[in-house]
RNA sequence: GGACCUGUGGUGCAGCUCGGAGUGCACGCCGGCCUGUCAAGCCGGAGGUCGCGGGUUCAAAUCCCGUCAGGUCCGCCA
């Protein structure tokens, strides 16, 4: 709705009958002067661009803020512009009136012009101005919007919870923050809401959300950031397919309110045929070339680096590119993340038959040729890529591998969006030889596999589950425990006595002895799923003021050190750093 | 903590392999011309700590070492 200095935005003018007096309001987008007596300055607003023509008017310059009142016509014929959704009107001789200059900007705002991002981030206010991040933070609001519908409808209140809560030892790095009135005492920022809100739980509110802002003090990536926002949810009273229900009806209602009405399925995969087909627990499913179980053609190989536990077999995406240069380079890739090496194997049609070429190629008997032809598919041209090790350190480095060859080839208009289940409780076990918590120590046991605890923990299943949307974890929940007795033997399980489980979670336990409902929740990444809808490949494109890599905000130059007079009072000295 | 890529007028690049005067391109900026352009056009001009420090050399944007900053990734992210 305009308002104040301006009737109308740029994008109404098209609607508007010829001769209409309006005021609009904006930046000096560019100017195009054509000597003495006749200048178009075209003003933009965060709806589009209006062409004003002006008969003599030297005193402007771009990204000057402007009111220009005037009365707006259709172009002249042949003088109309397809390329910008006003280019059929424009506003002629009014009345321009400079709100505030500007000097020149030190980048430049077309989207087509490429400027490296610690500039932006330096003027992140004229970045903002562009196009493509007006269009991503409107995106990221629309976003919200339709989840707050969402949920709304499903039953769901928004609480907010703390910022300034407690430390908690499990889980992610925190931040924390010193206390002025308990000197020397800090709080954490949360990493999540998670305990708040199964708290909420026992406190009778059994539908809650909120998007919340989460902390984690871990090292920053592409699709991280130190603060990042989630929208939180949790119920009473359900089960899994509950949850499922919860968050997939948000996410259609998102997905049809950005993507005009379109619609999306949301699948369901198995964590372990996750892992097993694409190596990860979040796989991109979009450009095919899944991975093939080869241990069986391998079972009584000569090739002492095929004979492991398990051979993952992959076609290459993309075997046209594969130069011997590129393939040592995917064998050194292969090392470098942890696989004890990778095997080639290049496939040729040789009459009827095929022939291949590879460095272990002598040592290969025929049926193996034949059954790893056979399993993987491959034909003339192929080039067969093989990582034998572990089944897990094998799945995953060669499902890195894959991610690597063939990530570019996805389409980037569809959505894979689909549920992984089924996560092992337990992700290991730690030097004490003790399980380690997949997702927190919370996390109810698939039922089935309950006897499982004490004898085997690593194969205990859990209900706990990710929402993965092309290739990117979305987001991930679980059922809670919520009986004391289960509660119990997973602490033993994890090593954690009594005492210890008091004292970092006493309040959760003591609030699940006054009667506690059975619960569950989820949680989704807000700035990940913006990211994924606007295209974009980081999410630092979604979020108005982000950090770099190392933590540093270059518009503000935080964190910033802070004298001694300033510390005093919350107990706290700095030591000298020593840098470099 | 580690690997790799990048750093050259305000912006984006080329120059770096094979050392030889701050050389070049595009955009922007300043001035002039121009009455229907729209990333306007034409002409002219200004603008440089080649990220920083050290080394090699008669000579370094270029080679070597270190360092800082940005990015991608590994570790990390219950």
């Amino acid at each position: 709705m305009a308002a104040g200095l301006r009737t109308a935005y740029a994008a109404d003018l098209t609607a508007i009958p010829p001769g209409t007096s309006v005021s609009i309001c904006g930046w000096v987008n560019r100017i195009r002067q054509h000597g003495e007596h006749l200048v178009f300055v075209d003003v933009r607003d965060h709806t589009g661009i209006v062409q004003c023509v002006l008969a003599k008017r030297d005193d402007l310059r771009p990204e000057y803020v402007v009111q220009v009142s005037g009365e707006v016509f259709p172009r002249p014929e042949g003088t109309e512009n397809p390329q910008i959704p006003t280019g059929s009107v424009e506003i002629r001789d009014g009345i321009v009136t400079v709100l505030s200059e500007a000097e020149p900007i030190p980048f430049s705002l077309d989207d087509r012009v490429e400027v490296e991002e610690a500039t932006r981030l330096r003027h992140r206010y004229l970045d903002l101005r562009r196009e493509r991040m007006q269009r991503n933070l409107r995106l990221r609001a629309q976003i919200n919007s339709a989840i707050r519908a969402a949920m709304e409808e499903q039953g769901f209140v928004e609480i907010e919870t703390p910022l300034l809560w407690t430390p908690t030892p499990e889980g992610a790095r925190e931040f924390y923050v010193p206390s002025r009135t308990q000197p020397g005492s800090f709080y954490s920022l949360p990493q999540s809401p998670q305990i708040a809100k199964q708290l909420l739980m026992v406190a009778g509110f059994d539908r809650y959300y909120q998007i919340a802002r989460c902390l984690r003090d871990e090292d920053l990536r592409s699709d991280r950031q130190f603060e990042f926002t989630q929208l939180d949810v949790e119920a009473s009273f359900v089960g899994q397919a509950d949850v499922h229900r919860f968050i997939s009806n948000a996410m259609a209602r998102v997905i049809a309110n950005v993507f005009d009405g379109r619609t999306v399925d949301i699948g369901t995969i198995s964590w372990r045929e996750a892992m097993g087909r694409y190596g990860s627990d979040k796989p991109d499913r979009r450009f095919g070339h899944p991975l093939v179980d080869v241990t069986g053609v391998f079972a009584k190989t000569e090739v002492r680096a095929l004979s492991a536990p398990h051979v993952a077999a992959l076609l290459d995406p993309e075997p046209t590119s594969l130069s011997r240069a590129r393939l040592d380079q995917l064998v050194e890739r292969a090392r470098a993340l942890g696989a004890k090496g990778l095997l080639w194997v290049k496939v040729a049609q040789d009459g009827e038959g095929y022939s291949i070429s590879s460095p272990v190629s002598k040592l290969l008997d025929r049926s193996e040729v034949e059954q790893l032809l056979e399993q993987t598919g491959a034909g003339d041209g192929d080039v067969i890529l093989l990582v034998a090790d572990e089944w897990e350190k094998a799945v995953t480095t060669l499902g890195q591998i894959r991610l690597e060859r063939g990530r570019h080839l996805a389409d980037p208009k569809e959505l894979d969006l689909f549920w992984v289940v089924d996560f092992p409780l337990f992700e290991g076990l730690d030097e004490a030889g003790k399980p380690i918590s997949a997702h927190h120590p919370f996390t109810m046991p698939n039922e089935e596999d309950l006897d499982l605890l004490e004898t085997d923990p690593l194969s205990v299943r859990s209900q706990s589950y990710d929402l993965v949307l092309n290739g990117w974890e979305l987001g991930s929940g679980s059922i809670r425990i919520h009986r004391a007795d289960i509660q119990r033997r997973i602490f033993s399980t994890l090593g954690i006595d009594e005492e210890t489980a008091n004292s970092r979670f006493g309040f959760l336990l003591e609030a699940f002895r006054y009667g506690a409902p059975p619960h569950g929740g989820f949680a989704i990444g807000i700035d990940r799923l913006a990211a994924l809808l606007a295209g974009e490949t980081n999410i630092r494109e979604i979020i108005a003021y982000p950090k770099t890599q190392s933590g540093i905000d270059l518009m503000t130059q935080a964190p910033k050190q802070l004298d001694a007079a300033t510390l005093a009072p919350l107990g706290l000295t700095v030591r000298p750093v020593q840098r470099g």
